[in-house]
DNA sequence: ACTGAAATCAGATCGGC
DNA sequence: GCCGATCTGATTTCAGT
């Protein structure tokens, strides 16, 4: 692994880039207190290190027609540990982790309705080794937010 | 809410963008049959819309300490749907989402340790009206990536 | 490691199709 | 709604400190 150590200035700088990663390098420094070239020359070893990785842009979900969000916890019978792909497999999990606990991994979900969420189970029960499901559906996200850099 | 319809352009558009925002609109265009400038017309009317919020950049947890990651569940003893800044003002919770189920709320926590992850379940009982948690934690998180606009 | 300027390239606007 | 060109402004590089 790289080696670390974020400055007080690196941490600003990802801060603000989450916010928005399209300003000028100019702004950017401005904020910290440094050149627009002494910026670009932090942000793309920040880049190189591996600390930032690509950018990207925010989508809202309902704009994509996915309004309904659920958790599942996906019990199995079988060692899950190489079953990354076949859960990336399916589009409408975002998120897929193993956990400590009764379920061995806990998958994030959004879909249109719930009719497909209810599809997206029966996919989730086709994979090798998964033996039940609990999915738990979100009435209301207050946020979801990036890592925090000041933490 | 806004009119919908988005085509197959705007679709691949918004996969495009969220691969890398970073690239140039000519090179945008190329990919979908159309030029930089009518390129740069539908991105900026999918950004006016809201269906694209801000650019953003990914950031490596771990490579900010945050190697620790959980779900909790919060039980409460009273409603919790405007509790949403009580959530927001601990940092380390990266999502908070009113749940369907026994408990009412789950969150999202990222720490640098387990001993950080518990002075975070700490926090969340100083907050009005939660009466209990179960945090599970993430042994391996196999993938974590944004809403498919082709689902 | 940062500065300040120079050269290159992409973003943003606009008239016309 | 898309094209092509133009102008503006940012990115990127580099010699100097």
């Amino acid at each position: 692994m790289a080696s670390e150590n974020l400055d007080e200035t690196d941490r600003a700088l990802i801060a603000l880039l989450q916010q928005d990663a399209g300003q000028a390098y100019a702004a950017l420094g401005k904020a910290v207190g440094l050149s627009a070239g002494a910026t670009h020359d932090r942000v793309r070893k920040l880049r190189e290190r591996g600390v930032l990785r690509r950018t990207t842009v925010e989508v809202d979900p309902a704009a994509l027609g996915l309004g309904v969000l659920a958790f599942v916890m996906v019990d199995s019978s079988a060692w899950m540990g190489d079953s990354a792909e076949a859960f990336a497999a399916i589009p409408e999990i975002e998120e897929a982790h193993v956990i400590a606990g009764s379920a061995s991994v806990l998958v994030k979900v959004r879909t249109a309705t719930t009719e497909r969420l209810q599809d997206v189970l029966r996919r989730l029960y086709a994979v090798d080794g998964v033996s039940g499901t609990q999915a738990t559906v979100v009435l209301e996200t207050f946020f979801e937010r990036p890592p925090s850099p000041g933490v």
